[in-house]
DNA sequence: ACAAAAGTGTTAATCTTACACCCATGT
DNA sequence: ACATGGGTGTAAGATTAACACTTTTGT
């Protein structure tokens, strides 16, 4: 039995990054194709012998040379028969976090230029891709409050107020400091390390680290992380 | 610029239904092709001119005759390059949820025959499709306590003992009749009619029914719904 | 009168929120 | 000494959890 079908598959990566207090997209300028000049999110077609998994790692190295500290599947765009004006692409789209500071970006094979831009402040994209970011944003916002993940975005060892700026700055909130800090440390799922953190002014903080290990107790143990800011950003 | 590939996409639908205190699922078995005879999901090829929604509902039609209250899309599978023999298959995969005391299955086109299994006693399914209803039923479970789908397994209108069950069956857990009917009326999206279930024994007991657009305003004046059911069944 | 399911309130415990001052360092 | 960000506790309010008896109907 022979199937006729002219349907091609793409994955498409969204990649945060979280440096000085602002959420990045990480986008490219593709040298060839149809996207030439134009930014677009990290993507291409799927090879037949490789799972999409694959296909999208494959695409962050050769775009961009990033490697991401989470990667999940977001959502498969197939509703809109001309997203792609040249055929029809299946695109499924995939969500992904790093720490950026980590990385300098290095336009590698197929990209002219990779570059960060604020969530708040992106360049035109290519396709449907401005709709893909809106879902992976709301994606990040909700997964965040009942999700360990902001870890992904920050460097190993990081500061208390690190960690509570991401959570103000993505989830858009402002936020009580004892509280949050009381709601994340009774969890025991992050520890103190005998490090300090190098801001140039004011008293120095401590540096501390998840515990990953301790989070998977944590979930055995029936518990569930949650965290909820409530009161809304001015 | 030519993109050789091929891959295959599909659609597999999991229709869950609830009767009877029981949680099933709609498993089809095919008259022809590589799945004859053997207990599959609803699930087709999606045609070049087709979206993926309208692929799915179309598979539904074809399949069962079956018109859901509530379809999501769940997950799509292509980590796994062989999970179909013949060629390579992308399978997106959908969720649905149906009041199954309205339908009579009728096996149209393509269906040999289709029928409701309970989702603890399911006969060996085809391909992958095992782990797809592990991957919904989850959702289903999560889903529950964060959405109000729960309405979309009943007749529209419901006893409070029916919905109180649904809760306790799908998330397998024991329930606090009182604080279940206090927290779900404390929403102010389920309303009184003036009608009474026509139980066999005990005391007559009023229907209730799910008001949407209450349900819409709630959501609208930032309030979350969530229904947790702590107690462990026996 | 009994069996079966429906309906209903109170209290203790827990969790959440709001709120402000002192501390350690660099300049 | 002052500016900067780090670190900390308590009390009021809200939510959740535990718990059992009365009501209405059919037989």
């Amino acid at each position: 039995m022979e199937i006729q079908q002219n349907i091609k598959i793409a994955v498409d990566a969204i990649v945060f990054g979280y440096n000085d207090n602002t959420l990045n997209v990480l986008l490219i300028k593709q040298k060839f194709g149809a996207l030439k000049n134009q930014w677009a999110l990290v993507g291409g077609f799927v090879h037949d012998q490789e799972t999409l998994h694959d296909a999208v790692n494959r695409e962050l190295k050769e775009e961009s040379g990033i490697k991401v500290n989470y990667l999940e599947q977001l959502y498969t765009f197939g509703d809109d028969i001309d997203r792609d004006p040249r055929f029809r692409v299946v695109s499924v789209a995939y969500f992904a976090l790093v720490n950026s500071t980590k990385f300098t970006l290095k336009a590698d094979t197929d990209a002219e230029d990779a570059q960060w831009f604020p969530i708040n402040n992106l360049p035109p994209v290519a396709f449907d891709h401005a709709q893909i970011i809106t879902l992976a944003y709301q994606r990040l916002q909700s997964k965040l409050t009942y999700k360990p993940i902001g870890f992904d975005l920050l460097p190993r060892e990081f500061l208390f107020s690190e960690l509570e700026n991401l959570y103000c700055t993505i989830l858009e909130k402002d936020i009580d400091r004892r509280n949050f800090r009381k709601k994340v440390l009774s969890f025991g799922i992050i520890e103190e390390t005998d490090k300090f953190g190098n801001k140039k002014s004011g008293r120095p903080a401590k540096l501390y680290k998840f515990n990953r290990s301790k989070y998977n107790q944590f979930i055995k143990d029936g518990f569930h992380f949650q965290i909820k800011l409530d009161k809304k950003k001015k």
